[in-house]
DNA sequence: CGTGTTATGTTAGTCACTAACATCTTAGTT
DNA sequence: AACTAAGATGTTAGTGACTAACATAACACG
């Protein structure tokens, strides 16, 4: 395998993955979570349902699928040392969803909507957070008792204002209502 | 139907959901979570799949039953009313986690065991602390977002505290450790 | 022009879960 | 004691997510 012949699939399956993801969730917000089956995403999409989950281990996994949290762990790695643990990932949240609100902003609501009204899919956020949480326990450099503690408060409560907004149509500030329920904690 | 047939009925109902949940999770720590099948399950406690669905909408639910939570929301309404939301959470659940583990350790201590080695479980732990929360906001007779931030980010501390328990293999004091994850979110 | 790699399709299965209908048990009635 | 209504359980047949084994097609390279 050459470095081009390498690219041209990386490529192709880059895209195969985007038609797939697009036909999904297309079809979810047409007809529903439930009623668009895997068959009905594959066929949208022109692939078999072999081929969708080549892509996506599960169903859930194409409504959840998730490019934000490598940038909320960056951010959180460009804080100053002399921060607390839960200063960084406070205002890593906060200038992150800023980003996020401004550049994404339909797709997130569109997402976190689906969410709402999808209790199969409300039933994996645990696991969503837990990912988030292990991304920002590496970024932060520490596993202790403590900084897990910390960490899964915080992105509990940041989870709360994010669906809080979307429950609202998302005509707050996404990072406001964030940075709104950290000072709810710390006023506790 | 009288009462004495009422009484009978509900009784054997009773029995027979006992008889369930023992049946599988007996069988959970014998052959794993995902080796028994429900219809292995329902054989050894000698019903059909369909009876088994007719007491546990998902097989995940035998695994999670709990029947702690009253236990909880009791201890939280029972609390002084000049204490603030997290105050009373907290002190209810260290209390309330205490008696747990005076009285009903074992069966606790498996129960994280077999979510800790369960990726289908440990997904659906956020489904439980959804459920957890909406007792406790209940108990406390808010539901603003700023209590539902709190008491989400309180039980999701707690949580980490409990899996780091079992995961010690339930050495440690279970209220302790609740305590501390308290006591590191409060030093923020 | 053959050759090996890689994406995709085909087929056949397992398992969780549901719905429609049949059967059996038991409580109350005559 | 026979009759009936209700409630619990079983039977059967289905759907849909997901997996594994094998077959085929497409393309890059020598």
């Amino acid at each position: 395998m050459t470095d081009s012949s390498g690219d041209w699939r990386a490529a192709k399956k880059l895209a195969t993955r985007a038609r797939i993801r697009a036909a999904a969730l297309k079809l979810f917000g047409e007809i529903g979570y439930d009623a668009a089956t895997v068959e009905r995403i594959a066929d949208a999409a022109s692939v078999t349902h072999t081929t969708f989950f080549r892509y996506f281990p599960t169903k859930e996994d194409v409504a959840l699928s998730d490019d934000y949290d490598p940038l909320i762990a960056e951010l959180i790695r460009t804080r100053p040392a002399n921060e607390s643990d839960a200063q960084k990932i406070r205002t890593a949240f906060v200038s992150g969803l800023e980003t996020i609100d401004s550049e994404f902003r339909d797709g997130l609501l569109a997402q976190m909507r689906l969410v709402l009204v999808t209790p199969a899919l409300r039933a994996r956020l645990w696991e969503e957070q837990a990912q988030t949480q292990r991304l920002v326990l590496d970024a932060l450099g520490t596993d202790t008792f403590e900084a897990r503690t910390v960490s899964s408060a915080l992105i509990a409560a940041a989870s709360v204002a994010i669906l809080a907004w979307a429950e609202a149509g998302g005509v707050d500030s996404l990072a406001g209502m964030v940075d709104r329920a950290f000072a709810a904690l710390e006023a506790e």
